[in-house]
DNA sequence: TAGTTATAGGTCAAAGAAAGTCAAAGTCAA
DNA sequence: TTGACTTTGACTTTCTTTGACCTATAACTA
């Protein structure tokens, strides 16, 4: 399994129940013996704010990173996910933003495996950039028909 | 025999029991003594959506080829019209079929609206031959997962 | 208080690790 | 001997990991 897998899924576990949690980047680092910006490379691919989550950071002596998680009603959640999706979003994205919605119980496993489906590479088989356009309309519209 | 063929057989004796597995593509080209395109090329020709495969992946390190079989005895009929739908497919053939599904209960009316969503005009932007031809694989691998 | 130093975190591009594509070449049965 | 199916490999794309260098801020010192 990948690192950032492992990293991403330490700091969702770290959750539990608060609203929002702060690490220190080089502490996080050294628990998983990887580079520290391997922890922004995380940060930035799964932590983006159209995945529901706000990030702030402090620098210098006690800094940290503090990633805040959006809370709002379930149907709030969905329409602040559509709207934060911009006109192209990648099938890894896509996959992220399926798990969480499942995670918080606001769509269900088949739902999912739907959106999932009608929004994979392996079915949208276009040149890139226009896969991820139509990617971003079907999973939007999709999302729409769900709240 | 030929190789893909083995490979073939290799793979779906993997399946035992679980219902979906993982390989890596260069491990197993390697244990096969083959090019990894070549396991590419099996995929492609056996494990197809008409035969009841649904298949996902991801590049990049720690990338692995997924590999879901249907459970095919579920629905006969669903099969059968999946098997029959040619590479494209238009939005008013989708959309006669979605209210059969309907009519004879196959799908609740939550799936027929992502289903229509997925697969309409409005949604898939693209030129008629290739928006039709992109419709027909999403509407197959949608069913395919409805099953 | 001003200036300096140590202590964080940030950025970006290169290297690495998979998987995907496509077309040419090979095989084999009808 | 032709056409369908297989095999091969060069090239591409995507995602992750790594590291060198940059910036901001707290803490300390003169």
């Amino acid at each position: 399994m990948r690192v950032s897998d492992l990293i991403e899924e330490f700091i969702k576990e770290m959750f539990d129940e608060n609203q929002y949690i702060e690490i220190q980047r080089n502490d996080l680092a050294q628990h998983f013996n990887c580079v520290p910006s391997q922890i922004n490379y995380v940060i930035s691919t799964r932590f983006k704010p159209s995945q529901g989550y706000y990030v702030e950071s402090k620098r210098g002596g006690g800094g940290c990173i503090k990633i805040q998680k959006i809370n709002l009603e379930k149907s709030e959640y969905l329409m602040h996910i559509i709207n934060n999706i911009q006109n192209e979003i990648t099938q890894n994205e896509v996959d992220i933003l399926i798990s969480d919605f499942l995670s918080y119980d606001l769509i269900s496993p088949k739902e999912a495996k739907l959106l999932k489906v009608a929004t994979s590479d392996n079915v949208l088989t276009l040149g890139t950039d226009i896969k991820d356009r139509i990617r971003a309309k079907i999973f939007k519209n999709m999302l729409l028909n769900l709240t």
